[in-house]
DNA sequence: CCATTTTTCAAACGACCGTTTGAATCATTC
DNA sequence: GAATGATTCAAACGGTCGTTTGAAAAATGG
């Protein structure tokens, strides 16, 4: 197997269709324009990959594999140091949301396309791309899912999901347009500071999971005070 | 001006579309669908709305007016029972959101497809789409902003931004698709309790808010304890 | 250097798209 | 009930899409 040029005809299909499919999003963004980007030719496409779908899942697992490595790697660290301790929760969350964010600064890993393309993933309808989502981040979703249950010990399972739930949400919608800040600001926010980024987001994620898990009929008693526990 | 009955070929094609933009997305849902679902013929789209932009313009239109009406009078209702003291922090976020998660529930007001077509706006990258979102929330916005920063007077106005992003990250997540839980989960929650998700929503988004702004460079000296404010 | 495989290329295929047309049908009004 | 306008309809238009084809060109290997 040859090792992959940045001059091979599939590597730079592979660069112009990520970039067209972050730009247009995958339904809009067209073969033909994406091999005149390339500089290759139609049929190339389904020599290389066979089709457009097994393009868009070429182009989504090239990235996606080394982000969540990165992500699994700062989890493990995290966790080695806190020892037998559960580790903090600011950390947790920040080893999910920072090398996604940081996409954004890395040409190497993608660059801001990649970024705007995960984003945009998270929030794609159709049938094959939630499934591909599912294989390539579900074992990651668990693991983290286990750390903050550890981190968040009281809270009832039903509760961090939701709460997961909620983060991804957040950091989807960050990273599928950055621009789109505008729509509801002034623009007083620089998307481009993913530091700043990470840590607003840190610490909004990590006071959000920290709230009690408040109780669903408060109106039906009036409840003793539990003693103990912290 | 006649008054629009459910079975006129406009409110008809209308429906049809409503559905299937939630399905397919704006994109992928085709005129030919919807108006083999609505029974009509093809040119009825662009003899009454003149254009498939224009009709997703309408479908939109139709919705977002009552649902922002119903979150500005909850705002409303909430500042004048504050009186001249800044409202609770909860309740300006239930009133943003509790009326967009209720559409699921209320069949007159559209149902879950109309729930899932604006959570999916949200997410919609098409110039013509975020200006549409713009110029329909961009008002609303601009009212919850200034609520926000009265019952958060503690936080720079960038950092309410951010948050306020971030709610509405997560909001139109939840929104966009319901279903979507059983990917990061087992389906241990159920997205069609709408209460029990206002209420999860409410008590994760109003803790991130009541974070503190914490300080952008920690490493640079020690902070002397402020005194006062609480 | 020739035989074989791999890769590129121009061209076309059928399908579906949004849109337009012009006549047919329906409703309304005098 | 004829005239006028509003609405519906089948059919087609031009265009773009993903995909396929079959031959030309490059690369490879004995």
């Amino acid at each position: 197997m040859p090792k992959p040029s940045d001059t091979d005809t599939k590597t730079l299909i592979l660069a112009a269709a990520e970039q067209a499919f972050a730009d247009l999003g995958f339904d809009a963004a067209s073969l033909r324009r994406i091999i005149a980007v390339a500089g290759v030719n139609l049929a190339a496409v389904h020599y290389h990959f066979g089709s457009k779908e097994a393009l868009i899942r070429a182009v989504f697992e090239r990235r996606i594999g080394p982000l969540n490595a990165e992500r699994l790697a700062m989890l493990d660290e995290i966790e080695s140091k806190a020892g037998k301790k559960a580790p903090n929760l600011d950390s947790i969350i920040r080893a999910l949301i920072e090398p996604a964010l940081k996409l954004a600064r890395d040409k190497r890993k993608g660059g801001p396309e990649v970024m705007r393309l995960f984003g945009r993933t998270i929030a794609e309808p159709s049938e094959e791309m939630q499934q591909m989502l599912h294989e390539q981040f579900g074992g990651v979703a668990q693991r983290f899912g286990t750390a903050l249950a550890r981190a968040c010990p009281d809270l009832p399972e039903a509760v961090l999901i939701w709460r997961f739930h909620f983060m991804i949400g957040a950091m989807g919608h960050v990273m599928a347009d950055p621009t789109k800040m505008k729509v509801f600001t002034g623009g007083k926010c620089d998307p481009n500071d993913t530091n700043e980024v990470v840590r607003q987001m840190t610490a909004f994620l990590a006071a959000g999971f920290r709230a009690p898990a408040d109780k669903p009929t408060p109106k039906r008693a009036k409840r003793k005070k539990t003693k103990g526990s912290s």
